[in-house]
DNA sequence: CATTGTTCGTTTGTTGGACAATTGAAATAT
DNA sequence: ATATTTCAATTGTCCAACAAACGAACAATG
């Protein structure tokens, strides 16, 4: 016979896979504070040192929290910590415009369908407000874009699906620098923002509807105008994005 | 006027920061080893305890690596690495059956339809003999799940799109459990595994011919009778999914 | 009375130095 | 040439200490 081989961790893993399995299984819930280093390292039989490295491991899966300085206490993971992750995983690998694309010519105007059905008033309001102040920001000249993206996180969350909204939060905050790009070109910078409000407009009214169909069909709509502008910006499809193109900062942290 | 919050951050963090701008940078690439930890101090001018800290931030978003007690080496961060991390927080955010459903109920179709025009002959072959597996372990009673798992990646994966392949990998993970439950509930076992290899036969034929559109209605069909096969079996679809079934541990590292 | 300064105990952030365990490679013996 | 045995380098862990920041309570100031 033949032994497996040992899983040997070290110290540091052990005590952030501990902490975590207590988080995962309920013991432990948002919220909660938990001990101190000191305690902890009392409590483990290890020094303070290592504990604190098995914290690090923690917040960086944002199973815990810390206001910079003060006492840690447990968190709900938000995919908001993991998509920059996520996204820059993808340059490194020089994903395309295209990949990106097409993923999100699945999930976009599905998220619309499903919107149409679950969209509530509150949402809506927002909704038509996001369409107004493109409009606004249209005339004055402003750039659109925050605003573009804006709209689509409120109709992936009208969606009520959270797995829909990890799925494709990663994906759109890469088009982010595309997107720049794309609309300060000459080319695309005429008519683009119009057909843009246009088809936002048309989607929020089919919301409004509750028609899931007219809604996910002017959402494709307005993603294959978007690779249409790709394309006609004389942007390469299959080109690696840009790396330097960071995704937008986290605001700093509480202190 | 105001002033807006000073950023102010930790050691260990200006210390993860700095090396990570110098790997985006492409001034670090994959493969190269790292300073020692005390030269890292030193040349920071920060304590070996610092940097360690900074280290474990690093290790932790997949961009350095060591095999234990090894030196440290610049690394491409993969989906493997973030896919845990990600059904982690869906499942703490108690995300149902329906919701994993839905986005693969656009996603697998849809991989399915690039599938058929890239796929190349070894990952043909390797799907084939997946299928042909199935069938023995259905005929030897044995469990069909992991194979199932893997007959999905492969299409992902021929799909030729990262993007994708990242998208669904945290959902499927989760529907590990899921599966399983199904698959020994009387009421599935009996006709689920024909019906499943079947679909799976139909998928690598569409593939095999190039035919996009069979290969992705051979998909939605299958992913309809997923669900089918959770209702048939009683459970809930609107439950969250459950918390103790950790996504598959990944082998030990090696020491 | 609202704001500002002071004090104090608690907890995190950082430093110093130390040592065992492991690894990779060089040196030695077979 | 192949094992085996050193040996220096490096990581993993520990101990002890102190600076910095925070919360709260309270005094001082205008």
């Amino acid at each position: 016979m033949a032994f497996a081989r040992l899983a040997i961790l070290p110290t540091y893993k052990v005590v952030s896979d501990t902490i975590e399995r207590e988080i995962l299984a309920g013991r432990l819930n948002a919220g909660d504070i938990l001990p101190t280093e000191t305690e902890l390292a009392d409590q483990f039989g290890v020094t303070r040192h290592t504990v604190r490295e098995g914290i690090r491991i923690l917040e960086q899966s944002g199973l815990v929290r810390r206001e910079a300085g003060r006492r840690l206490y447990v968190a709900e993971p938000h995919y908001g910590d993991l998509a920059p992750r996520l996204s820059r995983a993808m340059v490194m690998q020089r994903v395309t415009f295209r990949e990106l694309w097409e993923v999100s010519m699945d999930l976009e105007p599905s998220a619309a369908a499903h919107a149409a059905g679950r969209i509530d008033a509150s949402r809506l309001a927002q909704l038509r407000a996001n369409v107004e102040a493109t409009e606004e920001a249209i005339t004055a000249g402003a750039s659109i874009i925050p605003l573009d993206v804006a709209f689509h996180i409120l109709v992936a969350e009208a969606a009520g699906n959270r797995a829909l909204l990890l799925a494709r939060e990663p994906v759109t905050q890469l088009f982010y620098p595309a997107l720049e790009r794309l609309f300060r070109h000459p080319k695309t910078s005429a008519v683009g923002p119009r057909r843009l409000v246009e088809a936002h407009r048309r989607i929020v009214e089919a919301l409004a509807d509750g028609d899931a169909e007219v809604a996910r069909e002017w959402m494709r709509k307005h993603m294959v105008d978007f690779r249409r502008g790709y394309d006609t910006a004389g942007l390469d499809l299959d080109e690696a994005l840009d790396p330097t193109a960071a995704p937008p900062a986290a605001p700093p942290p509480r202190r």
